[in-house]
DNA sequence: TCTTTGTTTTGAACATGTTCAAATTTTCAA
DNA sequence: TTGAAAATTTGAACATGTTCAAAACAAAGA
């Protein structure tokens, strides 16, 4: 049986958050390279195949922290979607949230975001990744429903999942921002979320409307038929 | 003294490029991570240790390649240059090249690409690749110029590198494009130049004025001050 | 030609992610 | 309680990128 699909006993799951706090703590320490898998085991007092049982590689680390980051963030969300009621208020949140949340965690967010191959496990874009940025996607669909948005339904579907790209670039730049206080992400943040909170808002006006056709064919292109 | 500052014997060059020679081959047969540098090595004649020897690094293989395609690729992109006048002309010229010249080595173009990280040797953005990337640069640079492109002094100045990480983004989804004939990639292409090309060819109407300052300060904000 | 000096080549050794067969411990039905 | 079956733990072994000291070779001045 594969690591992936333990079965819950409360002794091995003890054991397993055991060693994922201990390889957090060794990530954090000396960054994710540089982190060995002996180490990790060490520090949380096993031997080395111990840790491999209970999670198939040191990918597997990462994967695993990621997870119970969107668990641990979900019922923040959760309270954010429910407290608001702009697009603005909840965009502002959810990612607030996310930088908030992975602050203390920048070296590892980088061996995440270090790969865009989708056959890449920790790729953002991969088959192993899908069900976390599936529920990451929901988020955004809830919080774009129910604002008022108007879009033609040519575009209007994508933009969950464009709302998530928008993200996935924010988190980008906020990994190897090195300005103080990371403020270069905070502006960029702000001012590239304002424009495009223009743009939706705008979006009715006729002037724009020829863009309507080829824009949703660009989408279908990128995202295939949907 | 490390490989990259070899000098020139000619015996030795011809070592280097059977090595290298040898690299792509492996890589190409059996992808960048299935390739091993023993392999390498046996396919080029040499001990493990002589490979080495010329190259630091795997990866520096993978360096030489990207160098030399840079190189190669040359001469074609100051014709392209020399013999047309729009920017679209240009563009098409230049993209499209690359595509051509890239095309037998999608494996190894997705080694070079699946890395965002500028720490990274092997990313677009780091260090390691810069003067590759100038030079690239100075070829948008180039086809920018004298093609009567206008938009104000807040934006200009950004559009070479604009053009580049717009080619960079192509580039990728190439790279990952599973269609026949990589036709997706050839749509996104069309698509997203002409819309560029509207784009510009408009940007001097007063209606987009007003977005010149936010765009302006945007672009200061991601590039830094320039 | 012989010696010296610098270059090239070699293969062993090392570090680290990963696998695996065997040893140990736990579980639980009889 | 006991013994078989399942789960857990161990450490050795393996593959591969990389380093390195020593050997082999080449160049060139005497």
């Amino acid at each position: 049986m594969t690591a992936m699909e333990q079965q819950l006993t409360p002794k091995s799951e003890a054991t397993r958050s055991r060693i994922l706090a201990a390889a957090l703590g060794v990530f954090r320490e000396r960054g994710f390279d540089a982190a060995t898998m002996r180490e990790i085991a060490t520090s949380a007092g096993m031997s080395l195949g111990a840790a491999y049982y209970y999670f198939d590689s040191k990918d597997a680390l990462v994967m695993a922290f990621y997870r119970q980051a969107q668990q641990e963030m979900a019922p923040s969300i959760e309270h954010i979607l429910s407290e608001s009621t702009t697009l603005e208020q909840r965009l502002r949140g959810i990612i607030g949230k996310k930088f908030e949340y992975f602050s203390p965690n920048q070296t590892l967010m980088g061996a995440l975001s270090a790969h865009i191959d989708p056959k890449h496990p920790l790729s953002p874009f991969s088959a192993a990744t899908a069900s976390i940025r599936d529920r990451d996607i929901a988020f955004f669909q809830r919080a774009v429903t129910d604002s008022k948005v108007k879009l033609p339904p040519s575009i209007l579907p994508y933009l969950p999942r464009l709302l998530w790209l928008y993200q996935m670039g924010l988190m980008l730049f906020w990994v190897y921002d090195r300005s103080p206080n990371r403020e270069r992400t905070a502006l960029l943040f702000d001012k590239t979320l304002s424009m495009m909170l223009l743009v939706l808002k705008f979006s009715g006006v006729p002037l724009l409307r020829p863009l309507y056709r080829p824009a949703g064919e660009l989408l279908k292109t990128i995202y295939g038929e949907a």
